[in-house]
RNA sequence: GGCGAGUUGGUGAAGCGGCUUAACACACUGCCCUUUCACGGCAGCAUUCACGGAUUCGAAUUCCGUACUCGUCACCA
């Protein structure tokens, strides 16, 4: 076709246009920002959930950006209409807002680059394919999908690369008279591109994360528009990009291999070639075949996105765990700068890690517990009533009903500079605490108390009556309980006692055990005193009376 | 099959030619501290970096092969 021809086709196919591509370029002028400014973007298509690797890829987007000053946006891919999922871009943004991860432009962030979702830039995709006839880059095609199909055959036995190029693009060089003829008669088509490309001739691409890369050049005639005239991720990628001015492109690692079709397109679009970061997949080695694979939302249930606010991980104890694998070397930073919080740190690109990144839950609980012996008794409990107040409105009713109870509770051998570590999920505190409200520590009737001993109901009962002063600091009591100990035949302390053996009847200790699991029903508790302050005497009489009913016979 | 990438302990990983008889964290084990647990402290946990060859005075680190794993080869993103 002549170049004439090719105008009088495209006018043929975009008739009504109201745009051309000066106007978009001249509409979209370059952000004003700093040196340096990355600009980035999160674009999901809303057909299916969100999951943990999404996330993994939208916490990097922002953190690059708001490291650096830049612009984090949020773009809608729903080319696919045939895949759309109902409330599939509600839910994106509602995950962005629970996660805390928000872009600070986009779909329903506003910003100047719009309209930020795909189905609503039909036109200007359409524009800059007109342009592309024009230029003799792009051209429509009538293959039928039998066609396609058989040519993929063929090209499988006879081992050659698989695709519509060459001599397979049979419509590559139609005359205008058979587009026409064809058009007329109904047929449809797809619009393909023209590649120039020589699959013998090599390409170097830089990858901000994976470095330098060779490819054989793209010589393959991809689709860019399909039959509905909607464009394929490529297309769009290559046009919203560039015209929303995204800096860094950071998307999963599954994208690698259509580098060099993207840079073709930059290259005949005359775009400004954008950097690319490829991030590697959250993967996991599954137990039984020890090989990595990608997780499945129904053997791992922590890849849903539910998961999170289901348990209770705190939003903030997720971010540590995205950060440290997104750079390596955040875990240690954070550990050396406990005072720090993830947006002192600086990210870089040469710190992510190449490969796959394996998903550590060991890691991901302790970084919980971590986070939640760093909070106050007070925190501790806002955050967990608000979490109960979605998923267990019993406890919440419980906790609001012994609010000043549960903050110390919540409180104890918190003050030091090495805080006590039990909690790793908000979902974990009702049964952690149970014997801190007495409808709870009823319910569960000494049913945790695991070991075989049967405790003196008499001796307690005289110490907590007789001695027992809870006006007072912890080592005084400590120091009451020892001459309670000696007084009663017990050793002051564990070492008297395992010295000389056949003196006593026990120590201390054992004394401090009776006390334990009479109020707390378990062998292991935090700090007695602390525990017996807040009850009070009224409370732990009770309770030793309730273990006298329910263990002795 | 073609193309691209990865392969370091129980786990996540650092390292990118000599400072490594392999950092750090998590997990695990033992000891210490201690009224329990937790915290904390100490110690143990890869003589070796998938395998084979090459380059080098010197390699986990560079190169070449092999194996395995992952990604991709749609009018899906």
């Amino acid at each position: 076709m002549t170049e004439n021809e090719r105008i009088e086709l495209a006018n043929l196919l975009y008739p009504d246009l109201k745009h051309d591509t000066k106007y978009y370029e001249e509409k979209y002028p370059e952000r004003k920002l700093a040196e340096g400014a990355m600009v980035t973007r999160y674009a999901p298509s809303p057909t299916g959930s969100v999951h943990l690797g999404n996330l993994l890829s939208a916490f990097a987007d922002m953190v690059y950006a708001r490291q650096s000053g830049g612009s984090f946006y949020l773009r809608i891919e729903d080319t696919d209409q045939k895949r759309m999922i109902e409330g599939g871009i509600e839910n994106i943004t509602s995950v962005l807002h629970d996660f805390d991860i928000l872009p600070n432009e986009g779909y329903s962030f506003g910003g100047d680059y719009d309209p930020y979702i795909q189905s609503e830039r039909t036109e200007i995709y359409q524009t800059y394919i007109k342009d592309l006839i024009i230029k003799g880059y792009a051209y429509p095609c009538f293959m039928k999908e039998e066609e396609i199909q058989a040519i993929r055959e063929e090209q499988e036995i006879n081992k050659t690369k698989i695709g519509i190029y060459g001599v397979y693009a049979v419509d590559r060089d139609l005359s205008l008279e058979e587009v026409k003829s064809r058009i007329d008669q109904g047929e449809e088509y797809v619009i393909r591109l023209k590649s120039f490309g020589d699959p013998n001739k090599e390409i170097e691409i830089v990858d901000c994360i994976k470095g330098k890369m060779k490819f054989p050049e793209h010589n393959v005639d991809t689709v860019l528009l399909k039959k509905d005239g909607t464009p394929t991720y490529h297309f769009a990628h290559a046009i919203d990009d560039h015209l929303m001015h995204t800096t860094h492109v950071i998307r999963g690692d599954e994208w690698v291999s259509s580098l060099p079709l993207h840079y073709q397109l930059f290259q005949i679009l005359g775009f400004k070639p954008v950097h690319y970061a490829h991030i590697a997949p959250i993967t996991i080695k599954d137990q039984e075949t020890g090989n990595i694979r990608k997780i499945s939302k129904r053997k791992d249930p922590w890849f849903g996105v539910k998961y999170y606010e289901e348990n209770g991980i705190p939003i903030d104890a997720l971010h540590l765990y995205l950060a440290t694998i997104t750079n390596t070397n955040f875990e240690e930073w954070y550990l050396n700068n406990s005072d720090k919080s993830i947006e002192d740190f600086h990210f870089s690109f040469d710190k992510q890690a190449i490969g796959g990144t394996s998903f550590d839950e060991a890691k991901l609980v302790n970084l919980c517990k971590t986070y939640f012996s760093r909070k106050s008794g007070k925190e501790v409990y806002e955050e967990t009533l608000e979490w109960a107040k979605k998923h267990d409105f019993e406890y919440a009713e419980l906790l609001e009903k012994n609010k000043e109870d549960m903050i110390q509770f919540f409180g104890i051998e918190k003050d030091g500079p090495r805080p006590r570590k039990d909690i790793s999920k908000y979902s974990e505190v009702k049964e952690e605490f149970s014997y801190a409200i007495d409808e709870l520590f009823e319910k569960e009737n000494y049913s945790k108390y695991d070991g075989d001993k049967v405790y003196d109901v008499e001796l307690v009962l005289d110490y907590v009556d007789n001695h027992l002063d809870l006006d007072t600091n912890n080592e005084e009591w400590f120091n009451q309980m020892r001459e309670f100990a000696l007084n009663n035949g017990y050793a002051a302390s564990p070492k008297d006692y395992k010295n000389d053996p056949d003196s006593f009847k026990g120590h201390v200790g054992d004394i401090c055990e009776a006390i334990r699991v009479m109020i707390t029903g378990r062998l292991k508790s935090p700090d007695l005193f602390s525990i017996m302050k807040i009850l009070g005497k009224d409370k732990i009489i009770k309770r030793i009376k309730m273990y006298e009913n329910v263990c002795i016979k």
